[in-house]
DNA sequence: TTTTGCATACGAAACCTATCGTAATATGAA
DNA sequence: TTCATATTACGATAGGTTTCGTATGCAAAA
């Protein structure tokens, strides 16, 4: 039906997609409000977006009332997935461990995290 | 001295990093041939792509000879941070273990390469 | 010396993203 | 009904990326 092309969310797309991943569901002025808390930008410009958002199918909505309702039409994991997997090509040479040692080398997760971490290696290892 | 400003390099320019970091140095001639494996576009593209690099100061050039020979002017770590910590940010809600957790979710990770990660746990556990 | 071929430089075009001003429209209040 | 306000629609612009054609220059071979 639809997907005959990869959608690849631009930057100011991922923000509006949070938004709405957090709300399962807003309007135009939700998202800019959200918005609006760290970075400025016109009324207009998110709407916009989100109208161009629909025309690639990033999101749906309903417009059956004047102030429409838009929903994510992209799931989260799945673009997770995919920015993951691009970002595992074109910057760690197609290693995922490298990409994992990097994220944690510099980095501090909490102790609850790497126990999640952990968790999950001895699952893969199991199997 | 230089970098005022962030320097983010966009997917053709990171195409071209990966071949400088792989290669110590290449000509341009070097750098596409290397990738026009995965992908065509002309020579005159790359080398526009590369002079282009080398105004933003992604990269050095020594002139001194017809062939230029270019090195990267940006570490392959500090950049892979960069892209890492933004993705974080705008994907995986500052959480550096959910996205640890997404890249090994898929689990494409070699027996070798999850031991290195689980060293790097028992690591940062110690400290 | 002349020619051939590779390398660089430059400019232009096509495309995309982000931004915003303005106009049209619907809704609810006065 | 009339007016004020919020919302959508639309068009235009600025800036950046990618692409390539063409011109120019150099260097080695003929």
């Amino acid at each position: 039906m639809n997907s005959a092309k990869v959608l690849k969310p631009t930057e100011s797309e991922l923000e509006i997609l949070q938004v709405l991943w957090n709300n399962e569901t807003a309007t135009v002025r939700v998202v800019h409000e959200e918005l609006a808390k760290y970075k400025d930008a016109g009324y207009t410009t998110t709407l916009k977006l989100m109208q161009i958002m629909f025309e690639k199918g990033l999101v749906t909505r309903d417009d059956s009332s004047k102030t429409h309702i838009y929903t994510a039409a992209v799931s989260k994991e799945k673009t997770q997935k995919q920015f993951l997997n691009k970002m595992i090509d074109k910057l760690f040479a197609g290693s995922t461990a490298n990409l994992v040692l990097q994220a944690l080398g510099g980095h501090n997760a909490s102790k609850e995290e790497i126990e999640q971490i952990e968790k999950l290696i001895a699952d893969i290892k199991n199997k």
